[in-house]
DNA sequence: TAGATTGTTAATCGATTAACAATC
DNA sequence: TAGATTGTTAATCGATTAACAATC
């Protein structure tokens, strides 16, 4: 039993793909899986696959390989996902509309209610059939009010630090980050950014534009 | 001299951070930058800096730190974006739409140049100012003609693998994926995937919403 | 039973950090 | 010169892979 062992954060990231792929497993009408099967779907090996759900407990059986539908609970129980989270979202420009109409984070246990932005003229305006646009001076009482712990950040990148302090000192707890910029925050508050232009740089990288090229092209 | 050395996949990550505050850095009039300084910047140790760019040359001159509008360049010729490189969309939806008005790709060295959609309603449609959507039978063409190298994936997770084939036999050598799935491509395609899902599960995770929580929240 | 497949240990590989002589 | 800062080496730390006894 290993929970006591230090988890390597690609780990988690990998478990996330697990459970993706799991999903789609059982929506085609599948009771176990290899290692070797999830592995192969997800571009890991299969020690690897063993090896980081190993870190959270013993859930395979020898022989056999894992009860699809039990691994999905225990995935989204280890992630934390098993239960809904209330997400907002601040700022509400084309990326951060394109986010709020996303239909995939509800199903993955992440609902949004309720959006914020800066700018006079879009406070009101409705963002989906539910949520309608709200000043940022409303966000304590928001993040309050809905139990909120996660953040989106879809504002520019000159004013993404004051707007992430700003989220905070409401109360969110996780920032998911896409403005290109390093936010500064304390222990305690979880960032992910994602970063478009990092994105296709490394892209650009590795098609060996640069006269450094490594070649091997594979997945980021 | 290090240029034989095998590159850290990280390293080149990090490199897009460092361009991007270099640049902050040059608007805000500076003219050189210590390792220290940089790293500080973005949440990176100072000896981490100078053995990431040392992997490329030497960049920097000892007692001064480096000269920001040199660096800036030198970063730029690594990534292959000191020349412009023509971008297409494939998959319209929200969020590529959103993706065609975001400012920022053509400012780092790409130019969204064609999309394309499968859905006959959306073909002709207008996307911005200079392009409409064209159908996917066009792609091998327009890819040819604009000598098109990277293409940004904006489909259903569904559609999403045959989507990529269609782009690699037409030319496309990288792609930027933001379908929820694992390409399954061949050695001298570069992916790289954003996965919305995956970095709120991530963020949750370090909440400690999973009953294992490492509690240690950082930038990932 | 024979075949398949896990969980875990040990070996390997890769990335980061610390330290410092060389340099401006 | 004294102070600052690099590039590089060696030491540490972390992650992945290989191998296999245990199990179904």
């Amino acid at each position: 039993m290993a929970k006591f062992e230090r988890i390597p954060t690609p780990a988690v990231r990998r478990l996330s793909l697990y459970l993706r792929q799991l999903e789609r497993f059982r929506a085609a009408d599948r009771r176990t899986v290899s290692s070797r099967e999830l592995g192969d779907a997800v571009a890991v090996s299969d020690a690897q696959v063993r090896k980081d759900l190993a870190y959270f407990g013993q859930f395979g059986h020898p022989g056999i390989g894992y009860r699809i539908a039990e691994l999905i609970d225990r995935v989204r129980r280890i992630l934390g996902t098993d239960k809904q989270s209330n997400v907002l979202i601040v700022g509400v420009g084309n990326l951060g509309r394109a986010l709020a109409s996303y239909r995939g984070f509800a199903k993955q246990g992440f609902d949004l209610v309720a959006a914020f932005d800066d700018d006079a003229r879009k406070i009101g305006t409705r963002l989906t059939e539910s949520i309608r646009v709200k000043p940022m001076d409303d966000l304590v009482k928001t993040v309050a009010g809905h139990q909120i712990r996660f953040g989106i950040l879809c504002v520019p990148a000159t004013s993404a630090q004051a707007a992430a302090e700003q989220m905070i000192a409401a109360g969110i707890r996780g920032i998911l980050n896409f403005a290109p910029v390093t936010l500064q925050v304390d222990a305690g508050v979880a960032v992910s950014s994602v970063d478009l232009a990092v994105h296709l740089e490394q892209l650009s990288f590795q098609l060996g534009g640069g006269r450094y090229g490594a070649g091997k092209a594979a997945d980021v």
